[in-house]
DNA sequence: CGTTTTTCTTATCTTAAGTTAACGTTTTAA
DNA sequence: TTAAAACGTTAACTTAAGATAAGAAAAACG
């Protein structure tokens, strides 16, 4: 388990620098889960009660709208796992996480991490440098989705460096609900764009 | 001073509660600000040193994409302004902010909030609660964009408790990009809405 | 005031994206 | 190993939204 946390605690670093006897207080809290593909890490309507950091596999989370499931969000080894919103204020939760391949992560509960909070300045200046992290990603994926069109979204998309790993990993109809668009649709931007690449070599 | 401070502490009381002497030292920091109409709070490729909070008054914030205006939020009395990614990040901000109406607003700088984060708990609390509020409403809007075609991103945006106050003090073009879309595509869409409407009375 | 901007609407034209359906391929699972 | 399900592409059709321009109405301002 020690090896396991280590990870966790790496990546909790790189926000913030967490004292050797605050992380010791922490680390029992911790609990190691597994997900076969497929299976939900939170349902809609649900209060989803905890945090994951993923070790291994990967997750994509989804509205349910008309029996339709729209995904909106991919994660991936190294990151966390959660409905932020229901975790946050520990009510019903809109989002579906469900497991896309075999996962490990480890988690930690709500009570956990307020406790935390409240006892160790580090973790609340850690859940406020997160939350703060949370907003300029959604900030900059709203920009995209205010500014660009579909196709445009699609190219910067192929631009960021994660895109050849989501690729790799996940259904091209995920994609392009992530993008927001449709499955048919983001089929002929893929075309148009590789006529056009032929078109300038 | 002493009452217009006290507007603020109440709008903070709303997340957290703040001890007199926490107040007490916090007040002497607070300055008082004033806007005419047109003019910016921040802008393009500045950071932003300061939050502010509105007595009275109202704001947009606007991307400028080829020297075209792109307004994406817009804020009013009693809530904050500022380009929290500039401010949290202090690095340069991609938005403008530009008063819509003359405005009076009550402003902190970054050493200063920072230094209330270090000594006091209650303002980490603060600062990490509101980061998780942004979030929320970020989600919610990106949400729309993703779920939601333009005719229905403004019928929920009539449905929303603020609508009427914005119709009023805000021209419908910022609306309209505010929604994601053109003023023209705007107008086509309230007209067809006013026709629906006749039909089902 | 009256003049100049700004704002909103309307019309025309173009186009990219949604919808539906069909088809071949790949993956999944019994 | 085979039948079923999921996945990606392509085609035909429909439609809503972008672009542009023109004109009327309202607001801003000297």
């Amino acid at each position: 388990m020690k090896h396991l946390t280590d990870q966790l605690r790496q990546a909790m670093s790189q926000t913030v620098r967490i004292p050797d006897d605050e992380w010791a207080a922490f680390e029992p809290f911790i609990r190691l889960k597994k997900f076969k593909k497929r299976e939900n890490y939170t349902v809609e309507g649900q209060i989803c009660r905890e945090v994951g950091f993923i070790l291994r596999g990967s997750f994509r989370q989804f509205y349910v709208v008309d029996g339709e499931e729209k995904t909106t969000f991919f994660m991936f080894e190294n990151s966390f796992v959660s409905d932020y919103e229901s975790f946050v204020k520990q009510a019903k939760g809109e989002l579906t996480i469900e497991a896309m391949e075999d996962a490990e992560i480890l988690t930690f509960d709500y009570a956990t991490i307020q406790r935390f909070y409240r006892i160790y300045p580090t973790f609340e200046t850690f859940g406020r440098l997160i939350g703060e992290y949370l907003f300029t990603c959604l900030q900059d994926r709203l920009k995209g989705f205010m500014l660009n069109s579909p196709e445009e979204r699609y190219r910067r998309f192929l631009n960021q460096p994660e895109s050849s790993m989501i690729l790799a990993r996940v259904p091209q109809h995920y994609i392009a609900a992530y993008l927001g668009i449709t499955p048919v649709s983001l089929s002929r931007i893929r075309n148009r764009l590789a006529k056009m690449a032929v078109g300038n070599a």
